[in-house]
DNA sequence: CCATGAACCTGGTCGC
DNA sequence: TGCGACCAGGTTCATG
């Protein structure tokens, strides 16, 4: 479900309930959900500390309890909510902690999420890539890092090592916006097209995050509030729509494996 | 270095 | 109504 938008979303509608709380317990229903920790582990190194921040990195959801830092990471379809009361009935809760009055719940039907135990956040900076909304990210860093490669765009901004926080839907809006085909070799495109790609990458990121994300189907925070991006989706399923642009037919797509949106007349190889 | 396909899971939709 | 095929905001691993 979650990119960055979705992400930084969920991050911040949890966060106001966790500062200065604790975790009491866990209960975990689906035993794959703790990636590289166990019961043990959360009792010794989690149990009663006090949380210290809540914030994102990449696509990870981080609860900062100083010594140690638990890591949550929604992949496709996760939810991460605060609720007064645990939902019996809900099958799909695969793991949820004890709060004072109330519960952090992990919900999650395809099962693919997982949390983490983390000592700090070097693991993670180790295999991740910068922040597209730091300071870093600027269209130099960009054009130095994608003109150094000789890979498809799409996949190259899928993958999380370089920049973080792109998935499927903003890696076709942005290639939208700035006129590229998504199966571009990064080291053929001009440096103008890539200086316009960076801009456009701040720009849906930004621009979802002030919309509460998009929902196209699962992603939900606060429990039941949707995003409102999708209204303002330009590429990512339109396909047989008309191009806002140039009135072109949007056409779909597969680049590596993943569903793609373009107009197959702004967007040339 | 890069691409591809499968695996991990459940549920919704579409066509027959 | 039922059933199979295919699809889905992600990541990782094995194989050419």
């Amino acid at each position: 479900m979650p990119e960055l938008p979705e992400v930084e979303t969920v991050t911040n509608s949890v966060k106001k309930h966790l500062i200065d709380n604790k975790l009491k317990n866990i209960n975990v229903n689906w035993d794959k959900t703790l990636d590289n920790f166990t019961l043990k582990d959360f009792k010794n190194k989690i149990l009663n500390k006090k949380i210290l921040n809540v914030f994102r990195r990449g696509k990870y959801i981080l609860i900062d309890f100083g010594s140690n830092m638990i890591g949550i990471h929604l992949r496709m379809t996760g939810k991460l909510y605060v609720s007064e009361a645990i939902d019996k009935k809900n099958k799909h809760i695969s793991a949820y902690f004890n709060l004072n009055e109330k519960y952090l719940v992990f919900e999650d039907t395809r099962k693919f999420g997982r949390i983490y135990l983390f000592k700090d956040l070097s693991i993670l900076d180790k295999k991740l890539g910068i922040e597209p909304l730091s300071e870093e990210f600027t269209s130099k860093w960009l054009i130095n890092c994608f003109s150094n490669k000789q890979r498809k765009i799409k996949p190259l901004l899928l993958d999380q090592s370089h920049l973080v926080g792109m998935g499927n839907i903003y890696t076709d809006e942005a290639l939208w916006i700035s006129k590229i085909h998504p199966e571009k070799k990064s080291n053929e495109i001009s440096y103008k097209k890539l200086k316009d790609l960076h801009k456009a990458i701040i720009q849906v990121l930004t621009e979802s995050i002030k919309c509460g994300g998009t929902t196209i189907r699962d992603y939900t925070y606060d429990f039941s509030y949707v995003g409102n991006y999708a209204l303002n989706l330009f590429a990512y399923g339109q396909n047989d729509n008309p191009c806002k642009r140039c009135n072109t037919t949007i056409i779909k797509l597969k680049v590596a494996q993943r569903g793609t949106y373009i107009c197959p007349k702004c967007q040339k190889i």
